[in-house]
DNA sequence: AAATATTTTTAGACTAATCTAAATTATATT
DNA sequence: AATATAATTTAGATTAGTCTAAAAATATTT
């Protein structure tokens, strides 16, 4: 039997791992959980002893393949219900992280197949991050932040990082969704601003937008 | 703000006491809440301080507006969510209610509305039992139990006291569904056994199944 | 109206998850 | 290599919800 917290712990531990193979240390798991460190040792531990995690004292942590499992099956609810919220219940994208957080830990085989099946097995969440198979498998989709992009290419939207709400209300206001043509005219160099070209109208965002912009070549 | 077990303790209380006004007793409570007495009345005096409930030591509990607001609450989403289930993802009336039961604790105005409204507003759940609109008001059904039913009358299945999924299935079983038109044929004395008519063909139920099982005279 | 049985409450202890403050280990700087 | 800084762990408390065992109140029976 395995708790909420654990299993939010342990979807924390995939996420700030999934970027190196490295291990990940007990303070970015505080910051990400808004905790405190020594709740973290704590939680970690227990992790390790329910062989979640592999864990040395000091040398940080590593999700077991079966604490992966778990982190990428409740990935898997938590996009299945963000599709769900949009498709079916009319919800915007800047609504359904929330949401999500409480109906990934719904505990029902059942349900989410179903849910899946219902939905018509869709590949990517409203945000454009894929969603695992039963097995926990899915494709990375080759992308790249607008602030790598090249200035003359032309792009189409695929994703964001950051998924907050006043991030994607100002995609909203700027008319670029999932599936949007970017074309990028110019970068400044002083504050690393981009001009982008979106439906022949013309914007320039910061590098903070473009940071968080994920483009695919078209 | 509330938690989850604070939440199934308003309900419990609202169901053991929606059949008299009488006050709900601490036993009572404990067999449904599959846990002991001393935790009931942990549980009934912190209600009492958050002003769900009024209790005076040994006299019982019963719910203020606040707790019966929370209940019928609760008991919206819960319907509400069983009637998806079996409406979009093709569960049997059997199968809702585990799931429900984790379901209808999602706090999110907007979900359960929007719900509502994809569902276009169902008044009944799979089980035939009302499903409360946002200020906690349904309507009530009136319905007897089979047990109670007059030899020689027809009537239409309108619900089932006894949700478990054996009691559903043996309904399944024995092609008795909401809006089944029953007759009755024959009461045994000697055991309390009833004979009822379905579709043409006579079948014969035991005084516990008849028990369960809600009729409206048509 | 006592005596007995039942129900309910209290007292004290346990677990999960958290915290603060102090101690320990690792890393960076001189 | 020694010292300073940062990260991590430990120790001890706290809160929610639970338990067992004992005490207190209420209900039932004689
Ligand atoms: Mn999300
Ligand atoms: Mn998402
Ligand atoms: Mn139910
Ligand atoms: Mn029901």
């Amino acid at each position: 039997m395995i708790t909420l917290t654990e299993e939010n712990y342990i979807k924390a531990i995939y996420h700030l791992g999934s970027n190196g193979e490295k291990t990940v240390n007990t303070n970015a798991i505080a910051e990400v959980m808004q905790t405190k460190a020594s709740s973290v040792t704590d939680m970690i531990k227990k992790l390790s002893e329910k062989n979640y995690a592999d864990y040395k004292k000091y040398q940080g942590v590593t999700l077991t393949k079966e604490g992966r499992f778990v982190a990428t099956n409740i990935i898997r609810k938590h996009r299945l219900w963000e599709v769900f919220l949009v498709e079916k219940l009319n919800f915007s994208w800047d609504e359904v992280h929330e949401v999500a957080e409480h109906l990934e830990h719904i505990k029902s085989e059942k349900l989410i197949n179903q849910l899946d099946a219902f939905l018509e097995f869709p590949k990517y969440d409203p945000h454009g991050d894929p969603i695992p198979d039963k097995e926990g498998n899915f494709q990375h989709i080759e992308k790249i932040t607008l602030a790598k992009a090249e200035v003359g290419s032309v792009y189409k939207c695929v994703g964001v990082d950051d998924t907050s709400s006043s991030f994607l209300k100002y995609l909203d206001s700027n008319k670029i969704a999932l599936g949007t043509i970017i074309t990028v005219k110019h970068k400044e160099p002083y504050d690393n601003s981009i001009k982008i070209e979106i439906e022949s109208s013309e914007i320039v965002v910061s590098q903070n937008v473009a940071k968080n912009l994920y483009l695919k070549k078209v």
